[in-house]
DNA sequence: ATCCCAATTGACAACGCTGTCATTCAAGGC
DNA sequence: GCCTTGAATGACAGCGTTGTCAATTGGGAT
């Protein structure tokens, strides 16, 4: 094993192209970036001789002369559920390799405390061309701050407010949540628990809101015994789930604001030999892979994660092109995927 | 939203911070790579300067200028367990955060025919430092010779053999394949049914060899009707728990490959209204967090896969950075995850 | 034939850093 | 007191690309 000397092989440089294909180095630089008045015959030469020297852009060369990197970085927060941020990457490097662009990674584990200056360092190290941020880091203002004043180009997934600065994408979450809820009670439930989400996501409160106000539509009373506050995975809706559960009268449905929350209320009928459906019925939200795999296959609500990241990531890399973006907001529509967790109350 | 003129804050730039310090930009660059031969005090003017211009070198330029990145890349094949590489990214990011290295990620979806030419134009272009390969990606021939003739250093995550011109981080997979069936036969089990994994995976068949091995240890003699093939994900669990719980006699115990295919069983197993775990013994591999979540939860096999990719991430940067590996070959070792899955047989 | 303009191409200076080699300086040996 | 030596520092030339601006070319209008 040679440990010093690490090189990379020697490849081609844009010079080395320009000999071969008869031009000047600028003018194969015009070809490798599309660049317009360039003759098509030159162009051909040019793309020929490329490949045949192999040649590939520096892109280091490139980022220093210009001062585009051709990469941008995802901001995320350490998930709970992590099938999620594979979900937002399937969608991002979707587009990144279409258009050529690498991905950087940024978790951010650290207390909120040092969270920007982590971040700003991220982004002054890498030289990202612009970042997408996920939930729950749309909403952190010094940071929204921030982007804007070094006018940094940025997209939010599923922030709680739609900043004017960003491209934002989110779903429907409320009209899912009230869809789920009429769901419920549509089977003919009328005493029917709530988990809700981890306090920081913008989703958690619309969430809540769609159930307050199916509850509302169908002229249930709200009872803030039924509400339960989560965290997001599957401990918090454990915990939740043994609080709802042992109350009296129980309530005969649960609607768990994600589905590892519903997996953990699932876990607590199961301790307490209640049989779902039969005796109670849960929902969850997301659509994860776990939710099908679960007994009772779990019914919940199916975002369109990867869509909401490869447009985002297609309307950042325009705007970091200099294209105007056409409208910053776009929304997703959420589908509800009925499973066999649900189904009408006992007697 | 200005969509033109994209531009980052004008950071400080070596020259500031040499002009501020008093000192030559060499010196400059000499304290910022902690090179030998820098006066205590110069080193100190240097670094408040550094600090107080809020300097960060730029990546590009240094990698233009050395040759190296700074970076290194994870290449993974799209994985039907993403809790897998959640584990392995938080392993990376640990070290690399520390050492100042950034992460390209580079997931493959291609099929196999343009594998080669897909990473070749990654590394080429991202210029990464060195790579780290994740199963079962260390065992494609021509990406390991590319990768030595180009002499990039790279770490393999799980592969099948023992390439000494690569870093090498495993686990006893047999041994622990081993463990676990005697785990079960020492429950009173005689006609345990197996899963096998990926055929692509190196893990596969130790797997399977620590299940043949601990059979015959036992004087129980395999029948080929009691084991298989599975693909790692859900689906070809329910088919292979399908196949193997509708023979007669049935087996009373199933050793899947991984906790994915142990679920997809499980799952049959509750449509068949056997009960799990005193009619039906199951057993997984990986210790994914739906492994605890299932009902019952799973008994199942907890790889230190973190560890696995920190471990393999710093020795990599050793490597990058010239200093002499010390063994290349780094064994893990596996831990038997005891829960609810497993009991006596039935009578 | 002459002139003009737009399209095409090229020369050359950045970009911010590291590598190489030269220079300075103080300490120690004679 | 002079020379040697090694540590500390600096000057300067790249690294491979893009941006700027100048040069060249060809085609149409006069």
């Amino acid at each position: 094993m040679s440990s010093k000397n690490i090189r990379h092989a020697k490849g081609a440089t844009i010079t080395d192209v320009a000999k071969k294909a008869g031009v000047s180095i600028k003018t194969v630089s015009r070809v490798m970036n599309k660049e317009a008045n360039v003759t098509e015959a030159t162009a051909e030469k040019v793309q020929s001789a490329a490949k045949a020297l192999n040649y590939e852009p520096n892109l280091s060369a490139r980022m220093l002369a210009g001062s585009k990197s051709f990469s941008i970085g995802l901001i995320y927060e350490n998930p709970h559920e992590f099938s999620y941020l594979k979900r937002v990457l399937d969608g991002i490097f979707d587009v990144c390799g279409k258009q050529g662009y690498s991905l950087l990674l940024k978790p951010c584990l650290t207390p909120k405390e040092g969270l920007l200056d982590e971040i700003q360092q991220f982004i002054k190290q890498t030289r990202v061309d612009g970042v997408i941020l996920i939930a729950p880091l749309g909403d952190v203002p010094e940071l929204n701050q921030y982007l804007v004043e070094e006018a940094i180009p940025f997209a939010q997934i599923s922030p709680n407010n739609d900043d004017e600065h960003a491209l934002v994408a989110h779903c429907d979450d409320q009209l899912a949540a009230l869809n789920m809820t009429e769901h419920v009670i549509a089977l003919g439930h009328r005493h029917i628990g709530f988990i809700k989400g981890h306090p920081d996501h913008g989703a958690t409160d619309l969430r809540y809101q769609g159930y307050l106000q199916a509850l509302k539509k169908h002229g249930i009373k709200t009872d803030e015994k039924l509400v339960e506050q989560g965290y997001f995975d599957f401990e918090s809706g454990q915990r939740a789930g043994e609080k709802l559960l042992k109350q009296s009268p129980r309530p005969t449905a649960i609607i768990a604001s994600n589905d590892d929350m519903a997996a953990g209320a699932n876990f607590v009928a199961r301790e307490l030999k209640l049989d779902v459906p039969a005796e109670l019925s849960i929902t969850g939200f997301d659509d994860t892979p776990t939710a099908a795999h679960l007994w009772p296959p779990l019914t919940t609500v199916k975002q369109p994660i990867t869509s909401m990241a490869s447009s985002s990531t297609e309307r950042l890399i325009a705007w970091i092109r200099g294209d105007a973006p056409t409208k910053n907001v776009e929304s997703f529509h959420c589908e509800l995927v009925i499973r066999r967790s649900t189904a009408k109350p006992p007697e």
